[in-house]
DNA sequence: TTTTGTGCAAACCGTTTGCATGGAG
DNA sequence: CTCCATGCAAACGGTTTGCACAAAA
């Protein structure tokens, strides 16, 4: 049903070696780098296969594009205000089991998941004093 | 500078009495039940000048469609996975304060701000069996 | 009268999709 | 050989924008 093809591989790749949650069209072009042919859609339809198989998260960013990354460990994001860098943050910090306990016996809603989205001024753009990217 | 006209006043009253975090189109076809008189793209425009006034919360939902609604107490959202509804959640269930706290203890970001939009399967569609909408 | 806001429609742009062809199994 | 996957390009759809006109101050 699922066949391994090379643009899958190369896009499954590319996602695993990105730290920085590419959007559709960046991973489209470190393909390129690598002088890999692929299309632009075919990018797009493996980056969905591989959401719908659980191999990698999707959350779009502050410009409303799609970002991607190869799911390891559970992790949240950090979003620089200014210059718009994505860092990760280790959900440890928020007792994550502990919330959706809590969210699942005072709603009524199941099957609870979430994606935090922090938004803050990053280090070096605090420093630059807050000027626009 | 800013002036007030029969359409921003039109479109706060439709956000100020909107329960639904609608999206544009949906406060345009209120305006249009309403037999007010307004364009798309001043829907728009409004919608994005009451974001940047702080007197409305922009998110995106699972579609990446803007959502607004008027600010009033700060509040997460909660999105049924199968039917789409969005239902607001009190935000004191995640010691909020606590986890800014935190957040700015242990990464080096400023002026911290989130929005949490919590997915999961609400009662009616639990009840229905998951069937898709 | 000056200046900002609106309506209209075209443009934008990220994303999806139809279809003929290619390649995995 | 059969089907699923890909490439290509057109279509989609939410959102933005330029411009002439309307209306607030």
């Amino acid at each position: 049903m699922q066949r391994e093809t090379r643009q899958r591989r190369l896009i499954m790749e590319i996602l695993l070696n990105s730290m920085d949650h590419p959007d559709a069209l960046t991973v489209f072009r470190r393909a390129q780098d690598k002088k890999a042919k692929v299309s632009i859609g075919t990018v797009y339809r493996t980056l969905e296969l591989l959401v719908k198989e659980g191999k990698a998260l999707k959350f779009y960013d502050a410009n409303a594009i799609a970002r991607y990354d190869a799911k390891t460990d559970f992790h949240h994001h950090l979003i620089c205000k200014i210059c718009g860098k994505v860092e990760d943050l280790d959900v440890s910090l928020f007792k994550s089991d502990q919330m959706i306990k809590e969210i699942e016996e005072k709603t009524h809603f199941k099957d609870i998941e979430y994606h935090l989205t922090i938004y803050g001024i990053c280090e070096d753009c605090a420093k630059r004093g807050n000027r626009e990217s």
